[in-house]
RNA sequence: GCCCGCAUAGCUCAGGUGGUAGAGCAUUUCCAUGGUAAGGAAAGGGUCGUCAGUUCAAUUCUGACUGCGGGCUCCA
């Protein structure tokens, strides 16, 4: 007998040899029923793995994420079954379980896989799942896991198996479909009731842009049909707040075709919600000792050369503007203005005759339309505001008395994100950092960091978001993208691990995420739909001081090379107010609301009075309307709730004789006789102190 | 950029085996003068994303393009 530690503490014994499995079945039935799989001494194991010495276990059911996983995980497994079985010869690459649901990537050699496929091969899965197969694993060795999936003709699993070490591989088999896996997996096929195929997109092999693509196919499962409808419900309810859709009702802005996609048109109600935040902002940077500045949209293409933006991240950018003249001149002797119209044109219809033209950036890139580049010295649309920051240090000498040298801006920068890649606010080809430069010396890098890290801290618990995960970013030691020396980066990597201990927060090292020029800090949050989006971020660099030869006089009378920090505590203000308006559901608290006070007459005989009220609350620098419409105070109550207007006035004869309001909130809650000086003061209150929550006091 | 899907009025959506289209909301006007989530009526509004092809005829079928959505890749 063996003695086995459950969480609570408890011991009990069970045969060698039996399974946690077996433990579950002991202590009840319907334990047993649950038991997805098993955590044994910390690892995660097969519900059905001999238990041989005594260990702690802990049985996982669904309410358990690994429970889930391993749920998931068998899933793709089932699915992968069904789909060799609809078609044959299909090969696979790597199914695994997800946060929610699981994928597989299928090779159909060449045959379109579409939605329109998922009814039959979801009925499969469950035809099979009901045969209750149990997930059978085997350990075999590399000789023979390659045998077996050499005559299988997977080579994607040949691929997989020749990059493992020699060793022990596993199998996992259910039914007729094998499957190479290290697990671990459900007892059997059973326990998958309901099934759900979510979608189908393109996915490289391995990743690499270079190699096949295959097909994904997303899905979820679930234990009882009861529970997937309802997930299902969940879903529908979180696309409701949407950031794309609360836009469009709320009429926050409006991305239009013509103007470009991916560029963002700040409608007036959004550019309040923006203008607010920048507001709040710029009161965070002067208490912190920032000095704003102001810099151009374009600088000259040397410019970056010199920072290593152009070099490094020509894809990524919009092409060089050109000055018409050195256009011409690159084009060609005598060459008019509508000449080289004709000839940009023509060279456009050639280009946009054959396949995968892109925007025109082989026409007018500088390199291309001239052999000697010196000749022609385009400008760039700003990538990033950096540069022009950093000439703004070095427009002056810097003693070490300076510094540190904090430079903020609302920079507007401009990137050539890939077509496919833009979304709503989130991702976009043009969008306003609220971004700073911090140069200072080697000795003030992790306090200026920490600063960098309260301020952002600061931001987000006044906007009640808790909801994000701090990312520290180091860079890939097998890569060769990063520029700078080795053991700067070990400084800077170190002064980003002890600047996030410091502050307190739960945080991630993540290798491969650090910029070009070095390490940095992110606050990553997630969207509606559970994706991920990197917020606000501090960067150390020691890179660009030194392209840029910066420099301040010590107190020894000796030039020293400044650090840069390069921070940004919303990341852009585009795809922040994305991720706000869907952490609000558009139900901004009061300082954010477009519209503050809505005020709605009982009958127009209150017009006048209506007109006067909302003049007082203007003069108090509130966001005030009347709505007069000939509709029914019903219908404008409910207009005015759709429009997510914080505080809602009803005026009739008792408010105007007793010079009070009465004041209907969002969640319908009713205030009614607070005195008109003191509602006033209350919203002057709320709109000051940027409180969350909306409240009124009736004296 | 790649894979799959989608595109009908300002918005949400119906419809049609090919014969140029409907609803609700919104807008405008009129009536109703309303006490907290839709009072009533009328009117205006669409080259059915764009361009080709097939056809006597295309919004409907084919193709390309553009845009959007979900992924992939990328993300300073």
């Amino acid at each position: 007998m063996i003695q086995i530690t459950l969480p609570d503490g408890s011991v009990r014994p069970l045969e060698a040899g039996q399974s946690a499995l077996d433990l579950a079945k002991a202590i009840s039935p319907n334990l047993a029923r649950a038991t997805l799989a098993a955590k044994v001494d910390g690892e995660v194991r097969d519900a059905t793995f001999p238990l041989t010495r005594d260990c702690a276990v802990k049985l996982l059911t669904w309410d358990d994420p690994d429970g889930r996983h391993a749920f998931w995980h068998s899933s793709a497994h089932l699915m992968a079954e069904a789909l060799e079985a609809l078609y044959p010869g299909a090969k696979f690459g790597v199914g695994p379980a997800l946060e929610n649901g699981f994928y597989y990537d299928v090779d159909f050699g060449g045959r379109a896989f579409s939605a329109a496929d998922f009814e039959k091969v979801e009925a499969k899965m469950k035809e099979i799942a009901r045969g209750d197969h149990p997930y059978r694993r085997e350990d075999v060795s590399k000789a023979q896991a390659l045998d077996f999936f050499g005559k299988k003709e997977d080579p994607y699993k040949v691929d997989l198996i020749q990059g493992f070490e020699d060793g022990t591989i596993t199998f996992y088999r259910q039914n007729g479909f094998t499957d190479l896996c290290r697990g671990p997996h459900l007892p059997h096929t059973g326990f998958i009731r309901a099934v759900k195929l979510l979608s189908v997109a393109g996915a490289y092999w391995k990743g690499d842009e270079k190699n096949a693509q295959l097909t994904r196919i997303y899905g979820i499962t679930f234990p009882k049909q009861k529970e997937l409808d309802e997930w299902l419900v969940a879903q529908e309810e979180a696309k409701k707040r949407d950031h794309r859709k609360i836009g469009k009702d709320l009429k926050l802005f409006h991305i239009d075709d013509e103007v470009g996609q991916g560029l963002v048109l700040w409608t007036p109600a959004g550019s309040v919600v923006r203008q607010e935040l920048q507001t709040y902002i710029s009161g965070e940077l002067s208490k912190q000792g920032y000095s704003q500045v102001f810099t151009p949209h374009i600088g000259k293409l040397s410019l970056y050369k010199t920072s290593g933006h152009f070099p490094y991240y020509k894809e990524s950018q919009f092409p060089p503007i050109v000055a018409p003249e050195s256009l011409a001149a690159a084009m060609g002797e005598n060459c008019s203005c509508s000449e080289l119209i004709h000839r940009i044109e023509a060279v456009s219809a050639k280009l946009a005759s054959g396949v995968n033209e892109r925007s025109g950036s082989e026409v007018i890139g500088a390199e291309r339309v001239l052999p000697d580049d010196k000749l022609l010295d385009g400008f760039l649309l700003k990538p990033m505001n950096c540069p022009h920051h950093i000439k703004i240090f070095a427009s002056q000498p810097r003693s070490y008395r300076d510094l540190p040298v904090r430079l903020a801006e609302f920079g507007t920068v401009y990137r050539w994100e890939q077509s496919g890649e833009l979304t709503g606010m989130t991702r976009v080809r043009g969008f306003t950092q609220d971004d700073a430069h911090l140069f200072c010396t080697e000795e003030q890098v992790p306090a200026e960091i920490l600063g960098c890290l309260s301020l952002v801290r600061t931001v987000l618990t006044t906007l009640g978001m808790s909801q994000y995960r701090v990312r520290v970013g180091l860079r890939d030691p097998d890569s060769a993208k990063y520029t700078g020396l080795p053991e700067n980066w070990d400084k800077a990597e170190r002064a980003c691990r002890d600047a996030a201990q410091t502050l307190g927060v739960p945080f991630t090292e993540e290798p491969g995420e650090a910029a070009f020029y070095g390490p940095k800090i992110d606050f990553v949050v997630k969207d509606v739909l559970g994706r991920e989006w990197q917020l606000g971020t501090v960067q150390v660099d020691y890179n660009l001081p030194i392209r840029f030869d910066l420099s301040y006089n010590g107190a020894d009378n000796q030039p020293h090379r400044p650090v840069m920090i390069h921070r940004a505590p919303f990341g852009s203000l585009e795809r922040f107010c994305g991720v706000l308006i869907e952490h609000f559901a558009g139900r901004f608290p009061f300082w954010l609301s477009p519209q503050q006070v809505r005020v709605l007459t009982v009958n127009e005989a209150f017009g006048a009075y209506g007109k006067a009220l909302v003049a007082r609350l203007s003069a108090a620098g509130l966001r005030a309307e009347l709505d007069e419409r000939g509709e029914s105070l019903g219908k404008r109550v409910r207009d005015a709730q759709l429009d997510q207007v914080p505080a809602i006035l009803t005026l009739g004869k008792r408010e105007e004789d007793e010079k009070t309001v009465s004041v209907r909130l969002l969640s319908g809650e009713q205030v009614h006789g607070v005195p008109l000086e003191s509602f006033i003061q209350q919203c002057v209150e709320l709109h000051r102190g940027r409180a969350l929550e909306t409240r009124f006091a009736a004296s």
